[in-house]
RNA sequence: GCCGGUAUAGCUCAGCUGGCUAGAGCAGCUGAUUUGUAAUCAGCAGGUCGUGGGUUCGAGUCCCUCUACCGGCUCCA
C-alpha cells in the first residue's frame, strides 16, 4: 500500500500501481469524467501512470491551466499525425502547448502548406480525435530511439535524442502514431471535440536564426465546439480593436511609404491626444519633483562609445551622420540617457543636491529589423516619456518606490486595473551579455526586489531579461481582452554613472558615485497609445479623448442655437464640435457613433425653446434633455472618477 | 534580417481558368430635401490595377526584381 496526499490535505491508502484516474474515480464519477491530467510529486504524469510510492497528487481538469496544457500538448500529437498522414515524408521536430493552443514545427521538405489546406487538416485531425485513441507512454532505450528516427531519416529528432540521457527516453503512442515525448497527455484523443488550425509561419530550428527554417503550424483545440466558437469571437474582437485599424478610422496616425518604414505620422487628432498625455504626466512629474530638460536629437559618436551603446548596437543602428568636416560623426540618438548624464555633469553637485530628476519627452531613433516593425508598437522613431534620477545609495530604495507610485498612478488614470510586476535580472550563465561589476548587479537586483516587496506588488522574476547595463522592473498590464502587455519600465543602473564618471561630494568631503534610475511610465507615447487603443477599443477615458461631445442640430434652422451651445460648452472647457452638414439626424448620430464621440447633443426646436440639449451617450443611452450646466457637471464628475490628482 | 502571404479609386472590397473602353458600396462634388436618436434621394467625378522588367497576338490576371504591408521567427538599448 502507498499513501497519496491530495491538495486539500486528505490522504488515501491505495494499492501500489493505482493510477491518478483510479484515485479520481474513487473520489467521484463526475471528477473521473473530467480529469485529463495530473501532477505527482511536482512532475506531470499521465492519468494512467501507475503510482509506485507515497506522494502528493493533484488532479487537473480543463478548467486548470495545467489541464489545458496537457490538452493542447495532446492536440499537437493529433496535429502531427494528421500532417504525417497527409504529407508523407515530412519531418517532425517539436510540438509544444503554448499559452493559447499549441504548434508543431515541421520540415515540410517538398510540400508547401497554406491557409487553403487548413480545413482538410482540421477534418483529418477531428477524424483522428473521434477514434478515441489512448495516449500510451513507453520507455525506450536510447539506441532504439535513435534507430527509430534514423530509419525515418529525421535529423531533428535524432539531435534531440542525442542530447537525452539513456533510460530517461520515452515515446508516446496513440493510434498508429508515435512521437518522442516526455509525457503529459490527456487520457485519449476523443476528449478533443473542436480543432482549428490558426496560422502557419516560419520558425528556426531551436530558435536560432543560423539554423534551417521550419514551418510552424499553429492550432487550438477545445473539449466543446462552443468554446472554440467563443475563442474565435475573441479573436474577432481583437481584430476590431487592432490599433492600426482604429488609428486609421479615428484619424490618429498614419504611415507613408515615402517618409519611411516605421516612422509614424501623427495626425491632428493623434497629436492632440499625445499632447494631452504629455501634459498629464508632466503635471504629475512636477509634483514628484522632476525637472524638465531638453536635449538635441543627435550627439557625437563619442557619446555613445562612452556609454557602451555603440559597441553593443552601433552596427545595427542608423549609421553615423557625416559633416563637411572630416572624421566628424554624429548619431541620431537611440536613447536619452547619455545626454542626461552630460546634463548632470554641467556643475559639481553635493549630496545635498540629490536626488536630481531630469525628465524629457525625448524622441529617439532605432533601426529595428524591418520584419519586426508593427503598427505603433514597434517603430523606428518614437518619443519616450523618459527621466533619469541620479541619487545616493541611501536614496535608491525610496526613489525607486516613488517611481512605482508614479507608474501606478499612470496606470489607474488610464483604466488599467490588472497588472503584475516583472523583475528582470541577468542570466548568470551568460555574463558576457552584461557590462558592469557583479557587485553592482547584485546590489541593483536586490534593491528592485526590495522595492517591489515593500510596495506589496505581485511580481515574477525573469532571469536573463535584464538590459545589458542593469536589471529592471516592468509592469505587465492586462488589457480589456485579457492580453498581457509589457509597459512602464524602471531600471537601476550603476554602470553609466561609472562610464561618464559622474560624482557628487558626500558629507565626508569625498567624491562618490551616484546611482541612476531610468524610468518611463508610458514606455513610449507610440506604444502607449497603441495599447490604449486596443484596451479601450478607441473609447478613451473622457479626460483624454480628442472630442468629448458633438452638437447635432436637427436642421439648418437650429444652427444658430447649436453655435450658442458650442460656445457655452467651450466656456465650460468641454471639447466639442458641431455637425452642421445638410444631413439627417440619424446619419449624424451614426457617424458620431463610429467616431466614438462620448456625447451627442441633439438640438432642435424643443431644446431651443427650453434652452436645453438632448444628450445621447455613445452606445445609445438617452439621457434626455439637460441644461448645459448640469451636462457640464456630468462631464466633470465622470472625469474626476478616473482622473485623480497625484 | 529570415520563412510564408498580400498589394485594384481617399476607405472597404469584386474582378473565375489571361480576351473588348476595370466594377460596387462608403467618402467627395452638384442639386433636390429641412430632417428628432446608427445610413434621404438623384446625378457627377474619381484608378499609369504598388514599382521595374519579362512571357504572350493580348497581362489587373502568368513569371522575375524591388518596395510596402500582413502572420510568425529572431531581435528589442
Amino acid at each position: 500500500m502507498i499513501q497519496i496526499t491530495l491538495p486539500d490535505g486528505a490522504t488515501k491508502q491505495v494499492a501500489e500501481g493505482t493510477t491518478p484516474m483510479d484515485v479520481a474515480k474513487d473520489i467521484s464519477e463526475g471528477l473521473a469524467r473530467n480529469v485529463i491530467s495530473a501532477k505527482f510529486n511536482d512532475s506531470v504524469v499521465e492519468t494512467s501512470t501507475p503510482l509506485q510510492q507515497d506522494g502528493s497528487l493533484t488532479l487537473y481538469t480543463w478548467s486548470n491551466d495545467e489541464g489545458k496544457q496537457a490538452f493542447w500538448h495532446s492536440s499537437s500529437h493529433i496535429l502531427a499525425q494528421a500532417l504525417e498522414e497527409m504529407y508523407p515524408g515530412i519531418k517532425l521536430t517539436i510540438g509544444p502547448a503554448i499559452e493559447n493552443g499549441f504548434y508543431y514545427d515541421v520540415d515540410f521538405g517538398e510540400h508547401t502548406i497554406s491557409e487553403k489546406d487548413f480545413p482538410a487538416i482540421e477534418k483529418k485531425a477531428l477524424e483522428i480525435a473521434r477514434g478515441k485513441h489512448e495516449f500510451k507512454m513507453r520507455k525506450v532505450s536510447k539506441a532504439d530511439a535513435l534507430d527509430f528516427y534514423q530509419k525515418q531519416d529525421n535529423p531533428y529528432k535524432v539531435e534531440l535524442i542525442e542530447n537525452l540521457e539513456d533510460g530517461s527516453i520515452t515515446f508516446c503512442d496513440h493510434s498508429t502514431f508515435t512521437d518522442l515525448c516526455r509525457g503529459g497527455h490527456i487520457p485519449n484523443t476523443g476528449i478533443v471535440k473542436a480543432f482549428k488550425i490558426l496560422s502557419v509561419a516560419g520558425a528556426y530550428w531551436r530558435g536560432d536564426e543560423n539554423n534551417k527554417q521550419l514551418t510552424r503550424v499553429y492550432g487550438i483545440s477545445f473539449p466543446k465546439q462552443k468554446e472554440l466558437t467563443e475563442y474565435l469571437h475573441l479573436l474577432e474582437e481583437a481584430r476590431k480593436r487592432d490599433h492600426r485599424k482604429l488609428g486609421k478610422e479615428l484619424g490618429l496616425f498614419a504611415f507613408s511609404q515615402t517618409v519611411g518604414q516605421g516612422l509614424p505620422l501623427w495626425l491632428p487628432k493623434g497629436a492632440e491626444l499625445r499632447e494631452r498625455l504629455e501634459t498629464f504626466l508632466k503635471k504629475a512629474q512636477k509634483k514628484a519633483g522632476y525637472e524638465m530638460v531638453v536635449t538635441p536629437h543627435i550627439g557625437q559618436k563619442e557619446l555613445y562609445v562612452t556609454s557602451g551603446h555603440y559597441a553593443k548596437y552601433g552596427e545595427d543602428s542608423f549609421q553615423p551622420i557625416h559633416t563637411p568636416k572630416d572624421e566628424e560623426e554624429f548619431l541620431l540618438k537611440p536613447m536619452n540617457c547619455p545626454h542626461h548624464c552630460e546634463i548632470y555633469k554641467v556643475s559639481p553637485l553635493s549630496y545635498k543636491d540629490l536626488p536630481k530628476r531630469y525628465a524629457e519627452f525625448g524622441t529617439v531613433y532605432r533601426y529595428e529589423q524591418s520584419g519586426e516593425l508593427h503598427g505603433l508598437t514597434r517603430v523606428r522613431g518614437f518619443t519616450q516619456d523618459d527621466a533619469h534620477i541620479f541619487c545616493t545609495p541611501d536614496q535608491l530604495l525610496s526613489e525607486f518606490k516613488n517611481v512605482i507610485d508614479l507608474s501606478l498612478y499612470v496606470l489607474s488614470s488610464l483604466g488599467f486595473d490588472h497588472y503584475t510586476a516583472q523583475v528582470s535580472i541577468r542570466d548568470l550563465q551568460k555574463p558576457e551579455k552584461y557590462i558592469g561589476s557583479t557587485e553592482n548587479w547584485e546590489k541593483a537586483e536586490k534593491a528592485i526586489i526590495e522595492a517591489a516587496e515593500d510596495k506589496g506588488l505581485k511580481y515574477t522574476i525573469e532571469e536573463g531579461e535584464a538590459a545589458f547595463y542593469g536589471p529592471k522592473l516592468d509592469f505587465m498590464v492586462k488589457d480589456a481582452l485579457g492580453r498581457s502587455w509589457q509597459l512602464g519600465t524602471i531600471q537601476v543602473d550603476y554602470n553609466l554613472p561609472e562610464r561618464f564618471d559622474l560624482t557628487y561630494k558626500g558629507s565626508d568631503n569625498e567624491l562618490h558615485r551616484p546611482i541612476m534610475i531610468h524610468r518611463a511610465p508610458f514606455g513610449s507615447l507610440e506604444r502607449f497609445v497603441a495599447l490604449l487603443l486596443e484596451h479601450t477599443g478607441g473609447n478613451f477615458p473622457l479626460w483624454l479623448i480628442p472630442n468629448q461631445a458633438i452638437v447635432l442640430p436637427v436642421s439648418e434652422k437650429h444652427e444658430k442655437y447649436a453655435q450658442k451651445v458650442l460656445n457655452s460648452l467651450e466656456n465650460h472647457e468641454i471639447r466639442a464640435l458641431i455637425d452642421d452638414r445638410n444631413e439627417t439626424v440619424g446619419k449624424k448620430i451614426r457617424e458620431a457613433e463610429m467616431q466614438k464621440i462620448p456625447f451627442m447633443l441633439i438640438v432642435g426646436e424643443q431644446e431651443e425653446n427650453s434652452e436645453k440639449i438632448s444628450v445621447r451617450k455613445h452606445g445609445g443611452e438617452d439621457l434626455g434633455p439637460l441644461d448645459i450646466d448640469s451636462f457640464s457637471d456630468l462631464v466633470a464628475s465622470e472625469i474626476s472618477g478616473t482622473l485623480k490628482s497625484f
